[in-house]
DNA sequence: GCCAACGTTGGC
DNA sequence: GCCAACGTTGGC
């Protein structure tokens, strides 16, 4: 079994708050229309069940990591693509030949101190993440060390 | 295969 | 609300 990884997903609150998946059967949802194929190439090879999912609310007022859940399902096609209905819409993916990947998550934790952009590009062992170099970027990748830090400051008083 | 034009993300 | 940065599309 591999060593278990780190990722970081955003989405705007006003549109997918973390308290939104909270409130989710199981605390669990579909990470469903991402339609970026760095993000759709994190989340169809490399996000495993077990790995940690910081939660990033971006265009928010602070913008910052607000929780942390879990993989509870790995990367499996995007249903919503294939359905004219559904918020994000790509008929070129079809259930024969699927574009877009998504994975399930389910909450953890609400941080008691959410940890903002500003503090993340301030901190030392946080500067370098991707979420401070690459604005948009969706889906990416967290370091262990990073993930630690994040999560010693996030669920402190 | 290059690159200009366009659309979107997301910080400020 | 503005606009910089980036990803994607499409003409050549």
């Amino acid at each position: 079994m591999p060593a278990r990884r780190y990722w970081l997903v955003k989405s705007e609150p006003s549109v997918y708050s973390f308290q939104e998946l909270q409130a989710e059967e199981g605390g669990e949802a579909e990470w469903d229309g991402v339609r970026n194929y760095a993000a759709r190439n994190t989340m169809r090879d490399d996000m495993q069940v077990g790995d940690g999912v910081l939660f990033y609310h971006s265009n928010s007022k602070p913008n910052a990591i607000v929780g942390y859940a879990v993989v509870s399902r790995s990367g499996y096609p995007d249903h919503t693509a294939w359905d004219p209905k559904s918020e994000h819409p790509d008929l070129k993916s079809t259930p024969e030949d699927p574009i877009w990947y998504m994975v399930d998550i389910k909450a953890e934790a609400l941080f008691r101190s959410p940890i903002s952009l500003t503090q993340v590009k301030f901190d030392n062992e946080l500067k370098d993440m991707v979420l401070a170099k690459n604005s948009r970027l969706s889906v990416q990748s967290v370091t262990p060390k990073e993930w630690k830090v994040i999560l010693t400051m996030g669920m402190s008083e």
